[in-house]
DNA sequence: CTTCTGACA
DNA sequence: TGTCAGTA
């Protein structure tokens, strides 16, 4: 079906623009992002037919709904699997705005009344309200990853020299290596410690695992050269970076003489120590942890407290071993009872991985 | 005078 | 998303 007919009028820029009340750049943001394709006159001015208005309509009336650009075109494109799954995530974005709305709004109410009462306005009390609105920008963002990486995926015909570009070993921020290898018609990924997962691609330079809601990006240089990845899990995004082939071996050694040498990371009881007290107050401190662990944290936070509140004082802390995937394994007596603890740490010594149990 | 691309905020 | 530079 031919979306412009022959007395189709066409509209510059510009004039679309005037027509639905948004600028010439947005109308450009929206081609860049595959929403628009409007055809292009001999002077290579961009021509909007109807059929490009009523589609610009549909795009707007999709904003309404808060949607982003990337997912509105999912939807044109008839590529969206799962309008279910995105409503509800919108759901709870939009409810968590409007919440965040109201508490802002009472804030504002408090902080008038406080200055009508002539008691001045704090800095602290501006700052409270500025934060507020930051955390929800953030809660947005991680909603939105999180459903992104939880959609279903479709495999695609993965191209074999992209694959031999791809494979290689790399390092993220926190230190950690990981392997990357071509098994010829996919990829296969080697984390330190963890069993091996299969790579399977939905685009060029993008491959999802199949066993669990994660991604990998492979990014490039200037000369297209493969530098990096980005690994999309739990909503969050880990940068790595290419390295040298064999620092993998070699942390994996480290690991193993680890494990044989049953050699726990330097000051790792004390800090053990720190974070069951921690806990017990209810408040760990997340400074010294990546991202994913303390959301990991944040989750189980309330179970553990209560766990730890029928157990009763720490007694005694001894130190089991190293697990095969790194964490260091203490046992930890309490007046009522006894619980497994594993830690592990990054090469930069932040806290990576934290679990915790009741044994008999 | 207008649009285009790309960069930057 | 606005704006600016340098073009065509």
């Amino acid at each position: 079906m031919d979306k412009t007919s022959p007395q189709d009028v066409l509209l510059t820029a510009a004039e679309c623009a005037a027509r639905t009340g948004i600028s010439v750049r947005t109308l450009r943001v929206y081609e860049a992002n595959g929403l628009l394709s409007p055809v292009r006159s001999q002077k290579n001015w961009r021509l909007y037919s109807s059929g490009d208005i009523a589609r610009l309509n549909e795009i707007l009336s999709l904003k309404q709904l808060g949607l982003s650009l990337s997912a509105i075109a999912e939807i044109l494109e008839g590529r969206m699997t799962d309008v279910g799954h995105l409503l509800d995530i919108q759901k709870t974005i939009l409810t968590a705005r409007q919440e965040q709305a109201e508490r802002g709004l009472r804030l504002v109410a408090q902080l008038q009344s406080k200055s009508l009462a002539g008691e001045g306005l704090s800095m602290g009390d501006l700052l409270d309200l500025a934060k507020e609105t930051k955390m929800n920008e953030a809660a947005d963002e991680y909603a939105w990853k999180r459903y992104d990486q939880a959609r279903p995926r479709t495999e695609i015909e993965p191209d074999r020299d992209n694959l031999q570009a791809c494979a290689g070993e790399y390092r993220f921020e926190d230190g950690i290596a990981i392997r990357i290898t071509s098994t010829g018609n996919g990829l296969r990924g080697e984390l330190l410690g963890q069993p091996e997962f299969d790579l399977f691609a939905e685009a060029p330079d993008r491959f999802f695992l199949k066993v669990t809601p994660a991604q990998f990006t492979f990014s490039r240089d200037e000369e297209g050269e493969v530098e990096g990845l980005v690994l999309h899990q739990g909503g969050f995004e880990m940068k790595a970076e290419k390295c040298a082939e064999g620092v993998f071996a070699a942390t994996k050694a480290d690991l193993e003489d680890r494990i044989r040498n049953k050699t726990p990371f330097a000051g790792g009881e004390q800090k053990l120590r720190r974070l069951i007290g921690e806990h017990r107050e209810g408040k760990p401190d997340y400074v010294e942890m990546t991202p994913v662990l303390k959301a990991l944290v944040e989750e189980q936070l309330p179970v553990v407290v209560k766990e730890l509140e029928r157990l009763g004082p720490m007694r005694s802390i001894e130190f089991r071993g190293v697990g095969v995937d790194g964490f260091d394994i203490y046992i930890v007596e309490f007046e009522n009872g006894r619980m497994e603890w594993g830690m592990s740490q990054c090469p930069d010594e932040t806290l990576n991985g934290l679990f915790m149990r009741p044994v008999p």
